[in-house]
DNA sequence: GCCTAAACAGACCAAACGGTCCGGAAATAT
DNA sequence: ATATTTCCGGACCGTTTGGTCTGTTTAGGC
């Protein structure tokens, strides 16, 4: 199978999507993949009309990806615990082990990415970007929803807010830890966002090694 | 006074700062710059002998800028009480109050847009980046040191994870902000930061209205 | 084996881009 | 007033970049 063009599209958008986490978008020149990846133009441009044509693709599969990580999280924690409180203890939990096995720093979210570019974009890859940040966000939200009803908070919150938080904590600590080259940058941080959510809920602590 | 070469570098550094955080600094172009500040390339080369040094000096201001910002907070809030933690509340609420006075989202941080592209930095630059963050770590855990000495925490801390935790949440609701294009989400947010340590060191619900 | 269409290689192109150069205007020193 | 330096306008240049085009190779149906 020398010539198998969905294997060589997987190549360009893996290859695409390093360099655009390092380099930016602007950043990442088509001449810099087709080395990266090993191909020529011609290939390239059989598979991407455009750059922008890739921009999009890249985003939808991220996007796609993500959103896969998150409802297997997800069922995991809804398998090993009834309690809503619990499994989002639990959901966090999982996400602190995946970066805590890292030895680099994660190499950063392309969403971020392209936020830093806003403007480059045109509506339907910002509305793109939108969406999946309310996905996100809908996904904790409704959990917390759960758990505000069952578990009185100690103090006032909004259930939208706190499920942004997780998303601002990841995207805050993968900045932090690639400036300040620190791996363990976002297992911590996520381990404090669980800290605060423990606290909030008055979590007993003998409960808290759930996973 | 027509020509005012200080002014004009000003400009410069302004319009090439407005246009790095809306397109990312690959994103901008110098041609770009140049409409947006109505000047010509006469002038900004003869201001910055590359773009490369243009890219050094915006970083410089933004972090010298910054510094002040913090300094200036943080002296406003050891002028209102005397202890550690107190200060830090104040000085947290005092971020908030400056992002809920905006209508737009915080155009976001300049730090931030060159760690998504840095690759494209030399290691100088690379340097200053990773300086400027551990300046603000420094700044706040000097003052959770202090804290968890006299407030005993409901949990085990780290103060320096603690001091990143801001900039995390900070960092991290700038990109959501921008997304979601929704100007309350870093007031929200550093409130959200600001709950926690309230919750971690138990202050009571009546102090908490300090500013 | 043959045909067709997909998958590629690589020369080529026009526009964009960072940067140079020189002339001239404006401030400042003498 | 004159000289000198700073500041700036704008034409120009070489390289880079996204994209095109033509030809060639490979896979798969018959």
């Amino acid at each position: 199978m020398r010539k198998d063009g969905i294997a060589t599209r997987e190549k360009i958008l893996d290859g695409a999507r390093d360099l655009v986490l390092r380099l930016g978008y602007s950043g990442m020149k088509i001449d810099h993949v087709l080395d990266h990846v090993g191909i020529t133009k011609g290939a390239f441009f059989h598979h991407f009309k455009t750059k922008d044509e890739l921009a999009k693709a890249l985003l939808r599969r991220y996007a796609d990806q993500d959103a896969q990580i998150y409802a297997e999280t997800r069922a995991q924690a809804e398998k090993l615990s009834d309690d809503p409180l619990q499994q989002i203890l639990i959901f966090i939990r999982l996400f602190e082990d995946m970066f805590n096995g890292m030895t680099e720093p994660y190499p950063g979210c392309l969403l971020a990415s392209y936020v830093y570019e806003l403007q480059q974009f045109d509506d339907e890859t910002r509305s793109l970007l939108h969406e999946t940040f309310a996905r996100w966000r809908a996904l904790l939200q409704e959990k917390f929803e759960l758990i505000v009803k069952q578990h009185p908070p100690k103090t006032p919150v909004s259930p939208a807010q706190l499920a942004d938080g997780f998303t601002v904590v990841l995207e805050g600590a993968f900045i932090l830890a690639k400036a300040m080259n620190d791996a363990r940058m976002a297992g911590e941080q996520l381990r404090l966002y669980r800290n605060h959510i423990e606290l909030l809920f008055d979590v007993p602590a003998q409960m808290r090694a759930a996973a």
